[in-house]
RNA sequence: GGGGGCGUAGCUCAGUUGGUUAGAGCGUCGGCCUGUCACGCCGAAGGUCGCGGGUUCGAGUCCCGUCGCUCCCGCCA
């Protein structure tokens, strides 16, 4: 028999019955009842309960066992007695009647209960991950993890893709987040970088003539964490594809991503074919540029209905500035002074005036021909309305109706008629409800995303348990720098212009009215209001490239100094090439239902980017930063004397 | 770097208007218990109420500061 064990604590069954055994594992949960003592002995696979009573030569050494002690224990399989069997257990009908036990792992005062599902503090289960990483929810979240990177490599190669692996010492990269350097020992004062992605990398290989790249790559940048973003390091999908426009990215992307969320989404359905979303657009209609598709609110802008109108406020904001906008975000079933207030006072406490809203009411009172006459009998929305007054006339309530009667300081100023007209646009029945934000749109934008946001949540709009994909597309190139005062690249500075080589190569630097209308062919995937991925048709064109930085201000000696080695392959045969790299911890997050990064990865660091189990960062010798030519300039003490 | 929330037993949390000796459940330890599987019953240990200062006859409770955790902003394609 082996050492250790002849069958795992997942395997036994019925059929399994009388068989000598040998069982290791963690002593999970020690049930004592005196005279019968039950332990749930557990390891990866699964739990089995195995018994002592005064009769096993063991009895009193399992007495003595405790919770997570590792041990060896012989014995023979037997069925549990009728009525006893746990459906809810695999090995739920068999139990292992002990007649040996070897104590291979004492284990001491547990600082975290492996057993049950208490929460922990964060802190603890980061020093004890191991502890942690024993339980339930995080041990299958990471065997998921790792069959879901299985299966996007296996689908990436059926794709055509190849793996590669790119390197992890590196130089800094001057655009992006900040590098995490590692000090040269040949080269006194100077530094590699470890990768914030392998973006060169991957357009190297491109250039190199691979045609289809894909890594599972680490990527390390020294920024501030977010739930949704670990602080270091992190994975990405990264693809490249030579000779290919955006829609054959996203043709060979799509059925990756598809696939993989719809084998490991437990049934919960995933959006056949992803949208695509104009950058612009989705700002408009959501208030983002990665939209929570569950949420079916969208924005819509109601500038005409409020200009020149009695609510003077709004007109005025609309009179002072031409670029400023009344947008509205419906609120179905919002209906009420109560839910109205209440997203008011939350505008205040984020910072805002408030939240100006109308809302429109059922009322029970004579209906007033004016208002009728607004109705329009072809409009769908109307026609519950409708119904309940036709209903209401045939019970002979002569005189009574529903009508829907809007509510709020805005629709008194508006007046009936500019109310009626929005309740339209916006396909708002009785019972529902919408707010306004005012001003210039780029003020306001991120307040009315999280509005939006806010008003699914409270009314419970937000469609749970599905996948929502979209494809962001036409990024801005250019963003204007308000506290330089000049144009900044928006995202990746390798984008292609969505524009002819000749037509950007022609562009005057000094438009800048142009310029900030200029779209790159770039693209993001969204779900479920989670930014997975980024990607772009790079810029493979020199001249372009050249240009594209002189308009961002870079003249040629800093292009040439920061990314010289990239512009000289480009002029040296590059072919047209883009991809994305899609975060395999968001994606991994998503299909564990977990909304923190730290539930899907195994040795996680804390907000702070320390590692607490393995004391990352942290000092090292004298001798080694001799070697290294550093001298450590610590911050000094701050007097508060 | 900035803002919000939280900080009471190992853990989750309660603690009244500022008032006697700070509680419960879980966990731990001990005892009892022959069919449990969140076993049950009895008992015990376990507290600088994050820390420092202030107000007060009296502070877990009020005020100020500070530290820690967390979420967010900045930052991050």
């Amino acid at each position: 028999m082996h050492r250790y064990r002849s069958h795992t604590c997942g395997a036994l069954r019925a059929g399994d019955i009388g068989l000598n055994v040998r069982l290791s594992g963690w002593c999970h949960r020690v049930r004592d009842h005196g005279g019968v003592l039950f332990i749930d002995l557990r390891d990866h696979y699964g739990l089995t309960q195995v018994v002592a009573d005064p009769d096993s030569p063991a009895f009193d050494v399992a007495g003595t066992l405790r919770a997570e002690w590792v041990v060896r224990i012989d014995g023979k399989v037997r069925p549990r007695p009728e009525g006893t069997e746990n459906p809810d257990l695999p090995t739920g009908a068999v139990e292992v009647y002990i007649r040996e036990i070897e104590v291979l792992g004492r284990a001491a005062e547990l600082p975290l209960p492996v057993f049950g599902e208490q929460e922990y503090p964060e802190e603890t289960r980061l020093k004890y991950r191991f502890l942690d990483l024993r339980r339930e929810r995080l041990h299958q979240n990471i065997m998921k993890r790792g069959a879901i990177i299985d299966s996007l490599r296996r689908r990436m190669k059926e794709q055509g893709f190849f793996e590669f692996q790119t390197p992890i010492l590196t130089a800094s990269s001057p655009e992006g987040a900040r590098d995490y350097l590692v000090p040269s020992r040949l080269h006194p004062g100077k530094f590699y970088a470890l990768p914030q992605a392998p973006q060169q990398f991957k357009q190297l290989i491109m250039i190199s003539g691979f045609d289809r790249y894909f890594q599972i790559a680490p990527c390390f940048r020294d920024e501030d964490a977010r739930a949704d973003r670990s602080p270091g390091e992190f994975y990405q999908l990264d693809i490249e594809m030579s000779f290919v426009t955006q829609d054959d990215v996203f043709a060979a992307v799509e059925p990756v991503l598809r696939g993989v969320f719809e084998e490991f989404s437990g049934g919960k359905p995933v959006t056949k074919d992803f949208p695509r979303i104009p950058y612009g657009e989705a700002i408009q209609r959501y208030g983002t540029d990665k939209p929570d598709l569950r949420n079916p609110i969208v924005m819509q802008d109601v500038s005409e209905i409020f200009r020149g109108s009695g609510f003077k406020v709004f007109a005025n904001i609309l009179a002072n500035s031409a670029k400023a906008a009344v947008w509205a975000i419906p609120a179905p079933r919002g209906g009420s002074r109560a839910f109205c207030d209440r997203m008011n006072s939350w505008a205040q406490g984020e910072g805002q005036p408030g939240l100006g809203y109308i809302f429109w009411r059922e009322d029970e009172q004579a209906w007033p021909g004016d208002f009728q006459a607004t109705l329009d009998p072809s409009d769908q929305n109307q026609k519950d309305l409708r119904d309940r007054v036709d209903k209401l006339a045939k019970e002979g309530r002569v005189g009574q109706a529903i009508r829907a009667l809007a509510a709020g300081p805005i629709a008194n100023n508006l007046g009936p008629k500019r109310t009626e007209a929005l309740r339209a646009q916006l396909g708002l029945k009785a019972g529902d409800a919408v707010f306004f934000v005012a001003s210039e749109p780029a003020t306001f934008v991120k307040f009315a995303g999280a509005a939006r946001t806010k008003i699914g949540e409270e009314l419970g709009l937000i469609a749970k348990d599905r996948f929502e994909f979209c494809w962001i597309v036409d990024f801005p190139m250019y963003e204007w720098n308000e506290e330089e005062k000049k144009i900044d690249f928006s995202h990746n500075p390798f984008s292609m212009p969505n524009l002819p080589p000749e037509d950007f190569l022609a562009l005057d630097p000094a438009h800048r009215e142009k310029i900030l209308t200029l779209r790159a062919v770039q693209y993001d995937i969204v779900c479920n209001g989670v930014e997975l991925s980024s990607g772009a048709i790079r810029n493979h064109r020199p001249d372009v490239m050249k240009k594209a930085f002189a308009i961002a201000g870079y003249d040629e000696a800093v292009l040439e100094r920061k990314f010289g080695g990239m512009l000289h392959a480009l002029a040296l045969g590059a072919p047209p090439h883009g991809g994305l790299a899609p975060g395999i911890d968001r994606i991994v997050m998503l299909l564990c239902g977990e909304d923190n990064l730290r539930e899907v990865v195994l040795f996680p660091m804390n907000q702070r980017a320390e590692d607490l189990m393995m004391g990352a960062p942290s000092e090292v010798t004298p001798r080694q930063l001799r070697e290294l030519h550093i001298r450590p300039s610590r911050p000094e003490q701050r007097d508060l004397s």
